[in-house]
DNA sequence: GGGTACATGTAATCAGTTACATGATTTA
DNA sequence: TAAATCATGTAACTGATTACATGTACCC
């Protein structure tokens, strides 16, 4: 019942379950997979593990279905609220992580040839631009929702990302680096 | 000896090694931390033990110093130079990963106020603004050396990325979704 | 009513971090 | 030569993933 020290993921679970009601684990899952899960991927058995954890540290509670699947179904508590909403006003000093294979490779082509350097580009400039385009069908779908305007907003971050990746590796098949 | 599965973290390993010749632990953790670490990071601990599963699996050798410190020098085998080259061939198929708790935060923001929005925006615009100078300052120190092209390459992405952030995070300020 | 796809969960494993501990080198 | 700093390593823990297992609903 003690002050977990909550991780990123902790408060995905919990900003999920507070934002969209009483939830099971499944459900979690769906929500995030078509949304924050596009920048900040996890397992779905994450989402098994951590809000039980929550629930022990009283941030959720838990009640377990009777009959059928037993599935348990989770709701934030007074306490979670407000762990949530300090969270949201605390400052955030971590630095944004960009974890991308391809500008590992990029780092390390010099072990590599021109010709992989160009079609590792290649490769990168068709990535992004698919990413591209998924995320503004979301966003098309989205448009009319309005209490949609924060995943829109985070979705516009992700494209503009994505846009500024296709223009980056598209100058780096033009001109490769050496 | 048998085929490990490669994490990413083995193939940064992998290609520090590759990169800058035969090197301790100590000496990777100083060249990451420079370099991909600011988009990648991970625990120095970490660059113990995954030295010592690439040597396991015959993609390093490791040789220990008699005398002193008896540290642990690590070289890359053929064997190693052959995945890391594969790899760098290989097509990359897994989408950039983009953890910001920023962004998270931004998601959620329903369940702030647009005060607290917009003093998280305003504290985004800050630490992105710091990081892009970080970056130009880096920049402008490797500007000469011909070795690091494929540095600097990286960089102007991490720059870029920056810039986008700034931008964004003030449009977010200026103007509040809801 | 049998098959297929969706829904739900756990056990085992492993990657990765925190915390601790100590050795060597420089500097005052 | 003491203090401070840099260098080096491991043990213990825990977060996170993979793989497995089974239940429920739908559809042909």
């Amino acid at each position: 019942m003690e002050e977990a020290n909550l991780t990123p993921s902790s408060y995905i679970v919990l900003g999920m379950v507070s934002t969209f009601g009483p939830v099971t684990s499944y459900d979690i899952h769906q929500w995030a997979e078509n949304s924050i899960g596009h920048f900040w991927p996890f397992s779905r058995a994450q989402l098994y593990a951590e809000p039980r954890r929550l629930a022990e540290a009283g941030l959720l509670n838990e009640k377990q279905e009777q009959g059928g699947r037993r599935r348990r179904i989770y709701d934030v508590t007074k306490e979670g609220e407000a762990e949530l909403t300090a969270w949201l006003k605390e400052p955030t000093r971590a630095p944004t992580e960009i974890r991308d294979l391809g500008l590992l490779k990029l780092y390390f082509s010099q072990l590599s040839t021109e010709e992989g350097l160009t079609h590792l580009a290649e490769q990168q400039v068709e990535t992004h631009q698919q990413r591209l385009v998924m995320y503004q069908q979301l966003q098309a779908e989205l448009a009319d929702d309005d209490k949609a305007a924060f995943a829109l907003a985070t979705l516009e971050m992700g494209a503009r990302f994505e846009q500024m990746a296709v223009e980056f590796w598209q100058e780096v098949a033009r001109d490769p680096p050496s």
